[in-house]
DNA sequence: CTGTTAGCGCATTCAA
DNA sequence: TTGAATGCGCTAACAG
């Protein structure tokens, strides 16, 4: 478990110009494919680092290139369900060149955010993606980073910024023009935080659709918490209200979990009496539940890709660009709002 | 966004000791708190630094150390339930000190691991955390790494390295003492996937707290996924086969959930008709159903923070020992066993 | 107490 | 085509 004594020690550029008998020099001109090394010679070296499984010390590269082919990730809440696949579509885009990345969460608090974001400065990394955990605007870092930044999920507050940040009004949108297509006509809505802006998108979104079919929201959109225990509560007073709904468009998958169960309570047939949509596609929520639930998903893997590839542009000294980017959301139809034939 | 010309440069230690009118050695020691510096002269350093913005450049430092103050996790799935908090613990731990992780997702694959793995060692971090999906065994890494390796959640199979996971003998007993000590006597079993080690540990467990009880499981334990239909399926056989069945563990809550579900629709009332047990403590499952779910905790983000700290200590030279530790669960108790007041 | 010197591992001039 | 020398930013000996 030592690791620097022995013939365990690191192996070293030296130990591969020793063993092929040339220069260091020599030796890193070999290893890096420049143009200017006898054929034969470079076939030693390579054969020398080979057997030795040299890998060069990336510090001492950094040390002189200024680059550490590190990037940092910086969450502002890992727990949220958000989070992951925009984490995951990050890595994988980075993990497919020679970056890796740098995890740092700082559990929703700007001192800690500030401490960790000091730390990936310190460490020198390329670029930063800052990940939020609502789509709601967040203050910038600063314009004065020596390194590129992108925002994902949670947009900047500064529009010379650049932010990628889901589709939520066009997520409405297609929810309401899927139901609609469905022949329904009645529609209520159960979302949840009004103080979030991905309740408010959401809305905008399905009343823009609801106009353009000459159709008006049943009841007032009804907004309390992310839950399923909301969605029951709020189901049950929708249906007691207004027993004539033929549809609910809900703010999120869990809150469409508890409209489904509540729908059962009241004897209404899903999809037929009732069709219901959530929002998220949460797998795990949405595949398991009687019927399966239709669900609007965000691309959220595609985002971090694209944010990824972003800093990647960046760093290659391609001008990255600012504001704010909303990306396309798709629908995924399930049970839910369509019977299975 | 340049990052190395104009005043914007990098400021370096050089900067700072010119800045003080001291040199660099000088500088460098009144920084990282050497004894043998004239206290006047140390606060214009510090001062110095200070007002320069000046952090140490790690490459430099790792350089020399022979450290890089970072260390590897390597994931097989993040998007996985046990990942996150197992990280999030991990990244906590050291976040606390001065080390940074860098975070690596095989998606189960051999391959892409062994890439990673590769990635990992030619950055020289100080140490590496394999975080598996299940709790069956996984290969080892191997025992000729140059630095120390902790397996979280997946165990090695080589009993030479160190591993920690989950006590699933422990936690299935507490399930079942739990149910005994609410007074029920007629106990089924309905779990997930047989060929999960956590499956059949869960089990037996279970075995253990019933014999000594002298009670035995109602009907054989249900083996199938881990899944709400599976639940629900499950369930329904074991109330039309088992009508006298006063209790049902379940190997996960998302299995749990499906129980409650049939439940209702045998007009079973739970806890009163029937006790259901979850497992894993999975809160947006467990805290969302009717009635909330007992379950069993992990404690998964304590795993990975203990994990942290056996890397942190192998890295200071501590013996880092070896073998399987199964870490201690623990009992939530909700509504689902016991009946609010 | 302070400054000078050396060297971590590597890539890059520039001479040979 | 090769190699000796230089320096990236920093810390650790030592000498002053």
């Amino acid at each position: 478990m030592s690791n620097n004594e022995g013939p365990g020690r690191t192996v070293t550029l030296s130990d591969v110009a020793r063993s092929a008998g040339v220069s260091i020099a020599t030796a890193s001109k070999a290893l890096n494919g420049r143009e200017d090394v006898a054929p034969a010679t470079r076939a030693r070296v390579l054969e020398a680092a080979d057997a030795l499984a040299f890998t060069p010390n990336p510090m001492a590269r950094g040390l002189l290139a200024g680059r550490t082919g590190t990037v940092g990730v910086l969450t502002s809440d890992l727990e949220g369900r958000f989070m992951i696949p925009i984490l995951m579509g990050a890595e994988d885009a980075f993990g497919a060149g020679q970056v890796n990345v740098f995890l740092c969460d700082a559990r929703g608090d700007a001192i800690r955010e500030q401490h960790h974001l000091k730390a990936l400065l310190s460490r020198r990394v390329d670029g930063i993606i800052v990940v939020g955990r609502q789509t709601d605007p967040r203050p910038s870092l600063g314009q004065d980073l020596p390194v590129p930044v992108v925002y994902a999920y949670s947009p900047s507050d500064d529009p010379r910024d650049l932010s990628l940040t889901p589709d939520n009004y066009a997520g409405g949108r297609l929810a309401v023009e899927h139901l609609i297509s469905c022949g329904r006509t009645r529609i209520a809505h159960i979302s949840g935080d009004p103080s979030y802006a991905a309740a408010q998108d959401r809305l905008a979104g399905a009343h823009a659709a609801l106009a353009r079919a000459g159709l008006e929201l049943v009841g007032e959109p009804m907004f309390s918490m992310w839950t399923e225990h909301w969605g029951r509560d709020a189901a049950a007073m929708v249906l007691q209200r207004h027993p004539d709904v033929d549809a609910i468009f809900c703010g999120s998958d869990q809150i469409a979990r508890g409209v489904l169960d509540t729908a059962r309570d009241f004897g209404r047939t899903v999809p037929d009496d009732l069709a219901v949509i959530g929002y998220d596609n949460w797998e795990v929520l949405a595949r398991n539940s009687r019927p399966e639930l239709t669900s609007i998903d965000a691309n959220l893997q595609q985002l971090g890709r694209q944010a990824a590839q972003r800093v990647f542009d960046a760093i290659d000294g391609v001008d990255i660009g600012e504001g704010t980017y909303h990306l396309p959301v798709r629908l995924v139809i399930r049970g839910s709002t369509i019977a299975r034939q």
